[in-house]
DNA sequence: CGGCATCCATGACGATACTG
DNA sequence: CAGTATCGTCATGGATGCCG
């Protein structure tokens, strides 16, 4: 316990995008590219790419490449994957319990 | 649900250093800034000054100045601070499963 | 549709030196 | 002891264009 293999989990999640998709793969089962492109406002294709190529290579995501015209690919989450899913939870329930404790602070600094 | 909150979670323990500095902290009650920065191999004196003014910001740790020469700093986590352990501890956990499931995937490869 | 290749800006991070 | 200050780097991320 006194070295700290936090950063394990914290490379996979690193990254401004990350996360996100994979919060839009925990809620949606199955997404193809532009789904997720759509879902996620900001990413740029190249950016989608990367992360999921990363994800994928963790084990974390699945790609499902359909050989036809014109293309079709569906990402899901692996079983693996899925154990990703608590902490993401929690992650995203403290964040927005933080934002509260943003806002109580900030109302004690006006008085 | 949709929205993803994580980001405010990460955007606290991202960085190279400040789950391991957390990390110290949530194990050691109170540590001095040297104390830290030899707990923590590789750090420098600019980074983990500059990530502790972070955390300290966000209200996830407490700065405690003793006015004597030589200068006695003392940081330790907040009550806040604390509700992040569940995370870490999660990632840290996770993290070392994740070891374990790289070499399993490894020695498949070699079959 | 789902990419890849290229170029470029930014800022995170690091090395080093100095200070109350 | 516990910091600033300054400067340099390199990776991350972003914009754009082309392709099967």
């Amino acid at each position: 316990m006194t070295t700290c293999k936090a950063d394990t989990a914290l490379e996979i999640l690193i990254g401004k995008w990350k996360h996100k998709i994979l919060f839009q793969l925990m809620t949606h089962e199955v997404l193809r590219f532009n789904e997720l492109k759509r879902a996620i406002p900001g990413i740029t294709q190249k950016m989608l790419t990367s992360q999921l190529r990363e994800l994928e290579q963790n084990d974390i995501i699945e790609r499902n490449v359909y050989p036809q015209i014109p293309p079709k690919v569906e990402y899901s989450m692996t079983e693996y994957g899925q154990s990703l899913r608590p902490i993401l939870e929690a992650m995203h329930e403290w964040g927005q319990n933080h934002i509260k404790h943003l806002e109580q602070a900030y109302s004690k600094a006006q008085e």
